[in-house]
Parts: C-alpha cells; structure tokens; sequence
DNA sequence: CAAAAATGATAGTAATACTATTATATTTAC
DNA sequence: GTAAATATAATAGTATTACTATCATTTTTG
C-alpha cells in the first residue's frame, strides 16, 4: 500500500487531548504501542512509558486518563484503520463473492509490516489487538462503555462484511456471528500457533489461518 | 445428570494444599467462584474473600500461591469435568456423527445449573470460563505455564473431539483449528450476546449458538 | 514580551498482591 | 487426657500500581 498521507480519525471521547496533535502526544502513542507489546499489558504503566519517551507520567495522563483508556484508543485506532483497508479494497470490485474473499483474506491475515500511514507500528499494534484486545471488554464495565460507543468502530467493520454476506445470501440468518467467528478465531489461532500449539495444526504451509477460514466461509455460505 | 459421586481430579500442582481435603478449601473454591463471578477476576482478591467466608488471607495463600493460580485451577477444573460429561456422553455411541454432533452441543450450549458433582456450581464457573479465562494465557508467562502443563485440561478436550473428526474424515487438515474456533467462537458469541449484541445474531429461537457452531461443523467437512 | 498553554517534577493516596511472623485454635497420636 | 503437630487467624509490613493534586518551569503564540 502507498503512503496516501491519509489520517486516521479518532473521535475526541477516545482521548484527553489529541495525542495527534503534539510530538508528545505522537510518541506516547508510538512507544506506547511498543512498550504495550514488549511487556504486555499487566506490566505496562505510564510511569514506565514517560521514563522511555523521557517524559513525565502526569504529562501521558494529560493525554489519556487512564491505560484501560488508552488501549481503547488504541484498539479503535486499528478498528478504523481496518475499515480503512477494508473500504479500499473492496472498492471497485462488483463481484460480492470476491468482495468477500478479499475482506475475509485481510481479517485473517498477519499484518507483516508498517504501512507508513503514519506514526504507528500497525504490525505490533496487530500483535496487540491479538493479546490484548480483549482485556479491555472482557470487563465489568463492557455495559457502561458499549453505551459511550467504545467499540462501535470494531462493530462496524463487522457490519461492513455481514452486509456483503447479505447481498450474497439475502436470508443467511447469522452474518454477524460468523464474521466475528472468523475475526476472533483468526486472532486466536495466531495466538494459539505462538503459544499453545497443541490447539490448532501448525504446517508447512504459509497462510494456513487464512486458508482455514476463507474455506470456513464458503463452506458455510454454500449450503 | 444424575449425581453419581463423582471427584473431578486436579493435578497438585495447581494447588498448594488440596482445596478439596478441608471444609476451608471448599469453601474457598465455592465462595471464590462466586466473588468472581459477582465482581469480576480484576477486583476479586484473597482479601474480599477473606471477608466473604469469614477466614484470612494468609489461610487463603495456603492454598493458592496466587489470584492467577487460583484462576488456573478453575479453569482446570472446568476442562476436566467437561472432559468427563463428554467421555460420558459419547459412550456406547458408535456412529461417529452422532458422537460429533453431541460433542458440539456440549460444547456449545448454556451451562444451566449445577450439576451437583460437587461444591462447585458448574453453571457460574461456564460463566467465568465465558468472561476470564483468556486473561490466564494471554500473558506474556503463557510459554513457561504451558511447559509446566497448565493447559492440558482444554488441550485434552480440543484433542477427542479432533479424534472424532478424524475418524470420520481421516485426511482432514485442520481438526485442532475447527474444535478450537468453534469452543472459544461459542464462549464470544454468549458473551458478545450478553453485552455486544452488535457482534453476534439475536433471535427469539432458543440455543442459536449451538445450532449456529452445528451447522458450521457439517458444512466444514461436508465438503 | 507578556500571557497562556504545555510539560515536568514532586508528593501523596488508597489499594493491590503479596510475604513474614506470631498467636491461637483444632486435630491427632499416644 | 494431654502433648505435639497441624491448621488457621491476626497483624504488620513491602514494593508496586494507578492514579490525583500542586506547583514549577519551559514553550508557544498573539
């Protein structure tokens, strides 16, 4: 993909004060997203990132109030960054079953490197998503959050794709299950392939995940 | 299910002194699976239960070294009385699709009540596998704690029903992705049904999740 | 260049996830 | 029945966490 110099846009409830919008603010979220996936969530404190970004923690708090709130931004950062790729990809194409193909393929797949759009590691912060992600719903207050919107940006990348599952099969009566079936399960297995092996089939094969689940869909489309 | 008298057997290196050989232990598990269940792993410590059971949290660490050991134990205990009732219920079927099918629903559907196998209320602890039992591997110890065999409970299980696929479909590439996407794909659509309602498929029918992973499985590999 | 805004430094707080020690019950062994 | 062993309870203490509050200093900008 090229530099498009495209931003992503993060609605204001997602942040203090736009991290966009000062040096700072770009590399707490840079290094923040390292330190994130170099010792994953539990132990990532702003008191860690501010001596890193050799800032102070009461400067990072003034840009997120808290770090379950800046793993909201950052998840919904990758959200809108997906649709982007998404709406992209499929733009042009009249085919629905190739539409599908192509938004299945880019759900499922390894996010092998930076696409340069801006100041974020997109291939880390995929590794998070995959790790961490769902520390930040998995909560007590999923209720009180799913309300404020924190997670519509995921909910509408799978709206995205259950609405060409709809044009393609106009009663398929679960489009949204099998779309985050696929989503999470393809996050899961990339898990699982790094540390629990024994709960998926390793092969020589590159892009078995994808393989697995662009066979998945079809097989339960076609029926 | 019939109350038949059965211990489901834990592993002593998920305890430090058997919770099972005391009227404290017990209540410890009984009332832990209870406070998590109420308030969720973050904010459940020894301490509360302390409170709860009238008991202290140094008898508490007697028994656990840790809140994450303690979670470890569940969800050990969980794998292995669902190995159990699957073992049960797939004795003396001989046709392998029969097996499978049971399989899936077991593995799919509600917990409703307590099965009365023990002091543990089988229906809150589903719940709990449902909402925290990710946050036990997704840490960056996972590795070391699989080595010592912290998983092999769910592996174990992901692993018969790989066996049953097999058999019906000996050349059958992915078994272990399938049984796994289709367990953790059952736990997020209840939970995503509970509290993001936006991610999955509601409908007045009752047990769309079982039905949902069934047909999967049959369009999987009936192809 | 003064005012405003941003950042930094320091201190403080309640809670967490423990460990260590000592005291008190309870069980068991003879 | 009592002493020894074991289990449990009580208390205190620790480093860290996830913040908040205040004030000082630097940077920006009008």
């Amino acid at each position: 993909m090229v530099n498009l110099n495209i931003q992503i846009a993060i609605d204001s409830k997602f942040y203090s004060k736009n991290p966009e919008s000062s040096d700072l603010g770009r590399r707490i979220v840079k290094h923040g997203i390292e330190l994130i996936h170099q010792i994953g969530y539990e132990a990532f404190t702003f008191k860690k990132l501010g001596a890193i970004i050799q800032s102070n923690e009461s400067s990072i708090y003034r840009y997120f109030e808290s770090k379950h709130s800046f793993l909201i931004y950052l998840i919904n950062w990758y959200w809108s960054w997906v649709e982007y790729k998404l709406v992209f990809a499929i733009s042009n194409i009249s085919n629905q079953e190739e539409k599908l193909e192509i938004a299945v393929r880019l759900l499922t797949e390894e996010v092998k490197e930076d696409t340069a759009i801006s100041f974020i590691n997109e291939a880390l912060l995929h590794q998070i998503i995959i790790s961490e992600s769902s520390k930040a719903y998995l909560t007590k207050e999923v209720d009180r959050e799913n309300e404020k919107g924190f997670y519509t940006s995921y909910k509408r990348v799978v709206q995205r794709v259950s609405d060409i599952i709809l044009e393609l099969k106009p009663d398929y009566k679960y489009p949204h299950m099998l779309v985050s079936t696929i989503i999470e399960g393809a996050h899961h297995q990339a898990y699982f392939s790094d540390h629990l092996p024994g709960l998926t089939d390793m092969s020589q094969e590159k892009n078995t995940i994808v393989l697995f689940y662009k066979q998945l869909l079809k097989a339960v489309l076609e029926r």
